[in-house]
DNA sequence: AACTCGGGGCA
DNA sequence: TGCCCAGAGTT
């Protein structure tokens, strides 16, 4: 798809979800790293709902390793996958402690070396909590860019690929949030709403049916 | 590539 | 009740 195509959607995504630049809500690179570990199949609202409590005494790695991995888990187990995450959280914790001085660390390499960090949530702190362009491909990105267009591929590190291409990078990161925010709302996987989608005009999902999803 | 982990919200 | 959700680790 054009470029020029793909940079109007996403300001027009932009302009339709003004909230959406991180749902998730921190106040350190620590805070936003525990709270996208936590979001994994699990929306933003409930996330935002725990750390709100949990972040009141608990908002360091130091004063997370102070937990045990059952009290940990209490306080985040309408998360979901709570023994899973209440033990990645606290093993992230104590590395970040022991090899990294209590700082995340702030690149791709150091982040997913860190247990229950992969390269969607790597992706969403270094571009939210650090400033350094990057789009996370989780699986709204992933079906949204398909169905529009503006990055086609069967695999998400493919679909990255081509929406760094397409994509200025000084969008890359509010592109994320854009599609995300689309995604869940009008673009769903099931039933997308398409009649109230804003950037219809522009989607070849509705007007190349030849190039559907696959 | 497929499978597993999981409670809560909503139809 | 049944389906779905800002994923990552293991096999």
């Amino acid at each position: 798809m054009n470029k020029q195509i793909v940079v109007t959607i996403l300001k027009i995504l932009g302009e339709t979800y003004p909230e959406a630049r991180c749902a998730l809500k921190f106040g350190s690179p620590y805070e936003l790293l525990v709270a996208t570990m936590l979001s994994a199949q699990c929306t933003d609202v409930r996330v935002n709902k725990v750390t709100n409590e949990l972040y009141r005494e608990f908002n360091t790695p130091e004063k997370m390793v102070s937990l045990t991995e059952e009290e940990l888990g209490k306080k985040i187990k309408s998360c979901g996958f709570f023994r899973n995450k209440s033990k990645h959280i606290l093993e992230t914790s104590r590395a970040i402690i022991e090899e990294h001085g209590g700082k995340v660390p702030d690149t791709m390499e150091e982040l997913i070396k860190l247990p229950g960090v992969g390269r969607k949530t790597a992706d969403v702190v270094l571009s939210n909590a650090f400033g350094i362009p990057a789009i996370a491909v989780d699986t709204h990105v992933f079906r949204v860019s398909n169905r529009l267009g503006i990055a086609r591929g069967n695999t998400p590190h493919k679909v990255e690929m081509e929406l760094m291409k397409n994509i200025p990078k000084n969008m890359w990161s509010d592109s994320h949030h854009y599609l995300i925010w689309h995604g869940r709302k009008i673009c769903k996987s099931r039933k997308p709403d398409c009649g109230h989608c804003p950037v219809a005009p522009y989607c070849e999902y509705l007007n190349c049916p030849e190039k559907n999803e696959k």
